[in-house]
Order: structure tokens, then C-alpha cells, then sequence
DNA sequence: TCACAGATGGAA
DNA sequence: TCCATCTGTGAA
């Protein structure tokens, strides 16, 4: 483990999604692989906000249910919430708020921090602002994977989340999130939260990069 | 059982 | 613009 570093307590987690989506930035995403310490300090988040969110995978559920993919989600917060997606690419995401409520925020995007070369490596590139510019990517340059799935990010394990750099408000831009079109007026919503002006943002994120 | 769209990324 | 390639979901 890093020296140094402060882990955030479950309580922090126990915060609705939209708010923790905005705390979150800024901390320190720590993947500690066979291949060595890999961490970024995050620069976008996406709230999902339960199963009222029509974004959101936990929708329409009001229970757990065995074996499903989302089944994390309805824990409390802290936990890590790992999905497939297009068959090819993991992404990570934050369990937030009571057992039950279902949401979850997705890291976009990081300021790499440690293990750059091991990240280059994953990657096959040494584009330091292209290493971990969307939540594909930065899953594989920090060896994240669905084997991750449920891991308690309020402890020291391969997997954590510690605090690092606070972000004052005006640093602070929301714009609705990305790729969400078929979530009707859910879509709209100004669920995404970004470091204004980081050259680490993902890349659908450029427009508003100024 | 089956078709299909999806919180993406990289190449053409 | 297209494709890789897997999973949940809803229709049949």
C-alpha cells in the first residue's frame, strides 16, 4: 500500500449517488496487481441513481436477485460494481448510498499517478493522457477486472479508493452522461461530473475539455 | 429459444 | 464508420 494514505470511511459511501459522484473526485483509484501498484487520481465520474434512474442497470428492480450481475449494487455503498460491456470492456463503478437503493457511480476517467509504465504496458501506449481516458480504459491499464467484482473498497485490499486531492466547487463541471440516449428524459439528467479543464478527461468528454 | 441492443475502444 | 464479442432482457 501507498504510505499515507487515508481510506474513506463507509459512511462516505453511504451518500446518495449524485453527491457521492462528485466527492469522488479527485481520490485515488489504487489497483494493486502481480505486475506492481497502479493508481490514478479521478477526473470524471457518472452518477446512476437506483432503480428509479432509467440509466441505470439496477432499474425497475426493487430486490436482489441470485446470480444477477447488478445483485452488488443492492449491498450498501463501498463496494466495487464490475460489468462487461459490448462483450470486450470492463467497468468500474461505486456501490453508493443504503442497501436496497441500488446505485452506483462509474469512473470515467484518471490522472494517472502511479505505475505509469505498467499502464503503458496494458495500454500500448505511452500517451500518458490516453492511458485511462474512459472506464474502459483505465480498467485495463489498472488490471481491473470482473474478478474484482464485490470487493470492498473500504479496505486495503487489491482494490481500493484512498483520499487524495480535495476540488473546490468552481473546478467543478456537470453535463448529462454519455451514451445514455435510450434512457428517455433520464438522459438529461446532469449526472456527469468532471474536473474542469484536466487534460485526463475521457474522450467524449473533449468538447467540454476549455 | 432467440434476436438484439448496449454506461466502449480501436482501426479503417 | 464499422466491428469485436458477451449478457440481460423481452418477445415468441
Amino acid at each position: 500500500m501507498l504510505t499515507d494514505l487515508q481510506l474513506f470511511p463507509r459512511g462516505f459511501y453511504m451518500s446518495g449517488a449524485v453527491a457521492l459522484a462528485r466527492a469522488l473526485l479527485g481520490a485515488l483509484l489504487v489497483c494493486e496487481s502481480e505486475d506492481g501498484l497502479t493508481a490514478g487520481r479521478i477526473t470524471e465520474t457518472e452518477a446512476y441513481a437506483g432503480y428509479t434512474d432509467a440509466a441505470c442497470h439496477s432499474y425497475g428492480r426493487t430486490r436482489k436477485r441470485d446470480r444477477h450481475r447488478t445483485d452488488i449494487m443492492f449491498e450498501r455503498g463501498g463496494y466495487a460494481y464490475i460489468y462487461l460491456i459490448y462483450g470486450i470492456h470492463n467497468c468500474f463503478n461505486v456501490v453508493a448510498n443504503a442497501p436496497g437503493e441500488a446505485e452506483a457511480v462509474l469512473i470515467r476517467a484518471l490522472e494517472p499517478t502511479e505505475g505509469v509504465d505498467i499502464m503503458s504496458r496494458r495500454r500500448g501506449t505511452d500517451d500518458i493522457e490516453k492511458l485511462c481516458s474512459g472506464p474502459g480504459k483505465l480498467c485495463m491499464a489498472l488490471g481491473i477486472t470482473l474478478a474484482d467484482y464485490g470487493t470492498d473498497l473500504c479496505s486495503a485490499g487489491r482494490l481500493y479508493i484512498a483520499r487524495d486531492k480535495d476540488i473546490s466547487d468552481d473546478s467543478v463541471l456537470s453535463t448529462p452522461r454519455i451514451n445514455v440516449d435510450y434512457s428517455g428524459e433520464a438522459a438529461s439528467y446532469p449526472y456527469r461530473f468532471v474536473i474542469a479543464g484536466s487534460r485526463f478527461l475521457s474522450v467524449k468528454t473533449l468538447p467540454y475539455k476549455a
